[in-house]
DNA sequence: TAGATATTTAGAAAATCATCTAAATACCAG
DNA sequence: CTGGTATTTAGATGATTTTCTAAATATCTA
């Protein structure tokens, strides 16, 4: 169900440039948010699509909510591509 | 350039089949159109999408213009997911 | 409890996008 | 050249998306 929305997720820059940060490891909103010329409520919408569509994960601790990459969903995403690359000329 | 295109071009469920259509093989516009609920210009355009994003290109032959993959921005993206995939846990 | 910090929610405005109909362009066959 | 088929372009409309500000919620510390 969600493959739609990872999708749409990671057609806008912003989200994507969200999850290269969490690539090097979890994040607080706030630090976040740090690296964009944006408020921090559209950076909070933007992770706030990022975790429906299952890409990343959040955890509150204390004051703070944590944002995590979920590699999971990028496997299916993955394969969707792998298919077009690997059986091309195999018309199957 | 294309990088973004191309993703916003596979975001759009439509686009996505028409580019599952053409792994079978090429096909003109017209029989692309003939898969979908949706008016010919309206398949037109997300032909003239997927074209600008390098997904696919086109050819004319006679009266119909067919369609084939172009899988070398597929290649590009694919490598955009691995290294999600592939350097979970490495931090770099 | 009161004040400060971190973050999200609500609601509005502007921009972008998907779709439609009507018209234009390109090509073919007679 | 004329009529027919294939396809795109133009322009409009409604839906979705991105961003903003203001307000709400959650947590910490004194």
């Amino acid at each position: 169900m969600s493959f739609n929305e990872a999708f749409k997720a990671i057609a806008d820059p912003t989200r994507r440039k969200i999850l290269s940060l969490l690539r090097k490891g979890d994040l607080t909103a706030g630090e976040i948010a740090s690296h964009f010329d944006m408020q921090k409520p559209s950076v909070s919408h933007h992770l706030k699509i990022l975790k429906q569509a299952d890409l990343v994960q959040d955890r509150r601790d204390g004051q703070h909510i944590y944002y995590s990459l979920n590699t999971t969903v990028f496997q299916d995403l993955l394969s969707w591509f792998y298919d077009f690359v690997e059986k091309e000329g195999k018309k199957q």
